[in-house]
DNA sequence: GTCTATAGAATGATAGAC
DNA sequence: GTCTATCATTCTATAGAC
């Protein structure tokens, strides 16, 4: 362990001489030995050649000592026992994706985005990776990199469709000739048809801005909401509530009712149509109605 | 530390030069030079120096290179840091302070409770790591599981605690002689108060639920909000509200209302008491009123 | 001399970036 | 494909209190 050689083939050969020391401990021990390496990286050539645990560094060592007359030390040995008992199963590969028979692509981009919005709106924006998705659409990692500039842009970007497509809806149905407050049942159902349903896209427009604690990036979003809810407001103003009652806090109750139901929606109990009425007449004010 | 001077004067030196290095290694080293002192000795002479914690002994030596050019090391800084951090802690919790020196341990406990609870309320579960609460309450990350196994079992506990707190509280409303609708007011003012005030703890009961994504930890969770929501159906069950409405979506629509204003809440505007006065009135169904 | 709260270092894993 | 940073967690040693 003195002369320079590859950085590779002293990692290598340091896995052999000491198998059971860590990526930290061997990570250490070549920067001392003047070689510019991390923890991970000494992982990352370990993985590489199938040598990630201390298990299977001791299982190469033991096979390789079989000719030779040299044996391992009975607590390598032990440790080797234990990990026979323990042992895991090695991860499937996973598929691998065909070759530059490629994708139109703006056909690409909508597949990243939908995979995107699935996986966020199951798991949150933190719990969800850049690797999931591009599992998820059959790239690499880095290859996502070649359609979104980051993470946070993927986010935006679902959350922002996923309102457009909220809004281009909304603003159909407030153009429309129905009465005032049928108008505003309308929006109401499908507002939680949108966060219930299996659009993941437009789930997002129910889930995102919790899921979201980077301030800025809330921020941001906010401006996707804002625009939807102006509609609310317009709905609200048609109505001709009674003087006595404040218009902003009448749409933001409304607007808390609505986005709440995706935590206690049923399927097959209740349709978004049947909760919007029984929200809308209870805001009415007029029980006989 | 060479030439052989008065007992004292030898520990003092050492106590300076190696400020981190408790009794029993100093006593150890005083020896090797051919003192006579144990380890009890050493430790009398540093109290009668106001030297006897590590931290003690670390401000000492800060002090004293304040002068010179030289100064404390990474590790040392750190060391100085988390002891005052401690200290603070020790202050505001009317406990006597002193470097390392232990707390009650449910104050400990309790402290790292409220930083938690801080951080996942302003952060998140998944971007608050162990390392930023241990840092916040003076240890190291290692430390807390000395008091928590898990960080799945720090968040529940911080929530339950949350809950419990607006349980306590909600209880009281609803155990009072005020009329149905009152009462049903000022539960909601509660509400309002717990998910936007000052005490972390309680706000996790607005945010918790979004935070979470694990769904394993999302259903223990759901314990406590269902403890909670039990409430508000005997308030609305005490309504006697009109048989044309359902009970159920009643409650759903009132908690969804209240759960949504800490996004919109702004200080110094309508106060929770205010808001939820206006929540009941639209609720109420009689303008008039 | 004994106990416990805490330090400190290590481990295996995974993230985002490009 | 290659890399670094960081994470939750574990293990072990020890400081300081009693």
């Amino acid at each position: 362990m003195s002369k320079r050689t590859t950085l590779e083939a002293a990692v290598l050969r340091q896995a052999r001489e000491h198998p059971q020391r860590g990526q930290a401990k061997a990570a250490a021990e070549l920067q001392r030995l003047d070689y510019t390496i991390s923890t991970s990286g000494v992982r990352y050539i370990w993985r590489k050649h199938g040598l990630e645990t201390a298990y299977k560094r001791l299982k190469a060592l033991e096979k390789e000592m079989a000719g030779t007359g040299r044996e391992l030390s009975a607590g390598q040995r032990a440790l080797l026992q234990r990990g026979d008992v323990t042992r895991k199963l090695a991860r499937a590969s996973g598929q691998r994706a065909g070759g530059t028979e490629g994708f139109a692509p703006d056909e690409r981009r909508r597949q990243i985005l939908a995979g995107a919005a699935e996986l966020f709106v199951k798991h949150g924006y933190s719990n969800t990776s850049i690797r999931d998705i591009a599992q998820r659409t059959g790239l690499l990692p880095g290859s996502v990199y070649h359609y979104f500039p980051a993470k946070e842009d993927l986010f935006t970007e679902v959350h922002r469709e996923g309102f457009r497509q909220l809004i281009e809806r909304a603003e159909e149905i407030a153009r429309s000739e129905a009465d005032p407050w049928q108008r505003m049942e309308l929006a109401c159902a499908a507002h939680i048809e949108a966060a219930v349903g299996d659009n993941s896209i437009q789930r997002i427009t129910g889930t995102g801005l919790f899921s979201i604690h980077e301030e800025q990036l809330q921020r941001r979003l906010k401006v996707d909401r804002e625009n939807y809810e102006q509609i609310f407001r317009r709905l609200v103003g048609d109505l001709g509530l009674p003087r006595s009652i404040d218009r902003s806090l009448f749409r933001l109750v409304l607007l808390g009712a609505l986005n709440w139901a995706h935590l206690w929606y049923r399927k097959g109990k209740k349709t978004p149509r049947d909760i919007a009425r029984g929200i809308i007449r209870m805001l009415r004010g007029n029980w006989a109605l």
